[in-house]
DNA sequence: CTTGAATGTCAACACGCGTTGAATTACATG
DNA sequence: CATGTAATTCAACGCGTGTTGACATTCAAG
């Protein structure tokens, strides 16, 4: 191949990488296995090993992502809570986001925990700050995070089922004003 | 022994119990092992199976707990929110408590998460339906839970810091203000 | 003292895990 | 084709797990 230098084993090892996040995903850090990631990209064990090292550097590495990009700079101040509600929810249906793999793995894996707070502290800290004014940022922004970890927590790993099935316009509504309540008042 | 038919089996098995609820509620379902509960209560491992079959029905025993005991079956309307956050706060900093048994392993144990949502249906719903009218409990109710367990989830497990530090006080007023919205709006 | 049930211990099993280093295949280049 | 390097597989190790059944101890009752 003369144009791309694309080599095959970044393929296999973005395979590899792909078959993890989906795991870890599912079913959480303790419950995901080298093995299965493996099985998943049809490839031998010790490779996943060759490549990342071992299991804690491979959830590593999944779980490095940005999140800041989703939402826009600048909102007006009384549609807040509302437009964070909605960009929020929507980062919960795609596919590729990290933010459901944090959460399933937080409660058995202190490296997960350590990263949302990492998370808190350098991209939803900031943003509060940037959206709804320095004062009080800090405690604004984590108010923030205890309804919106917490609905993300009830709706797909729980799935209690009013929250499940509560069309999200409704959802966009009540979470926003707490939010909205959370950021400006 | 005349007076006392109290069977010596029955101590050990409950202090089996006790560090078996301890190590669930420390490490989640996945990273607690029978051996170290064993090792807890000064026990070979072989008799927490004698007694409890298996670590399976360990946990179930270990999360089967009622929590409606807690609350008052009449609050003044207005004071809805607010006196539920205390009670919630307070059934968080109790020792015995099941709860943050549960949350722990909700993310790691399908059998968690289930018994969560039995835990909704037959007591957070009666209980919103007896303080705020029957019209939507269900969905107040499963709106009240997400705040309060994503506020249990970012304080105890995350430990996010702002929250982890905020005074009950505080917290009462902030969070209150968002059940009673949730409540009764 | 003897019996027999209640209570607890021991040693081992089969299994799945993360991890390792040697061996093997694929493949671009001379 | 030959060769060397990159890509991948194989077979195994050591470990910790839940679980089991045989064995030992305790102890109240006849």
């Amino acid at each position: 191949m003369t144009t791309a230098p694309i080599k095959k084993s970044e393929r296999t090892k973005s395979a590899i990488l792909a078959a993890a996040r989906a795991a870890f995903t599912e079913k959480g850090y303790e419950n995901t296995t080298i093995r299965g990631i493996a099985a998943a990209a049809e490839v031998d064990p010790a490779l996943v090993m060759r490549y990342f090292g071992s299991k804690e550097q491979l959830f590593a590495v999944a779980a490095d992502f940005k999140l800041s990009a989703a939402f826009p700079h600048k909102i007006a101040r009384k549609d807040l809570g509302r437009t964070l509600a909605e960009i929020y929810l929507r980062l919960w249906e795609g596919e590729e986001q990290g933010l459901p793999l944090l959460l399933r793995s937080a409660a058995s894996s202190e490296q997960a925990a350590e990263r949302i707070r990492e998370i808190f502290e350098t991209q939803t800290v900031p943003l509060i700050a940037a959206l709804s004014g320095e004062a009080g940022a800090r405690d604004r922004a984590a108010l923030v995070v205890s309804q919106t970890l917490g609905l993300a927590l009830c709706r797909h790993i729980l799935k209690i089922p009013p929250l499940v099935g509560m069309p999200r316009k409704k959802l966009v509504e009540e979470i926003g004003k707490t939010l909205q309540r959370y950021m400006t008042e």
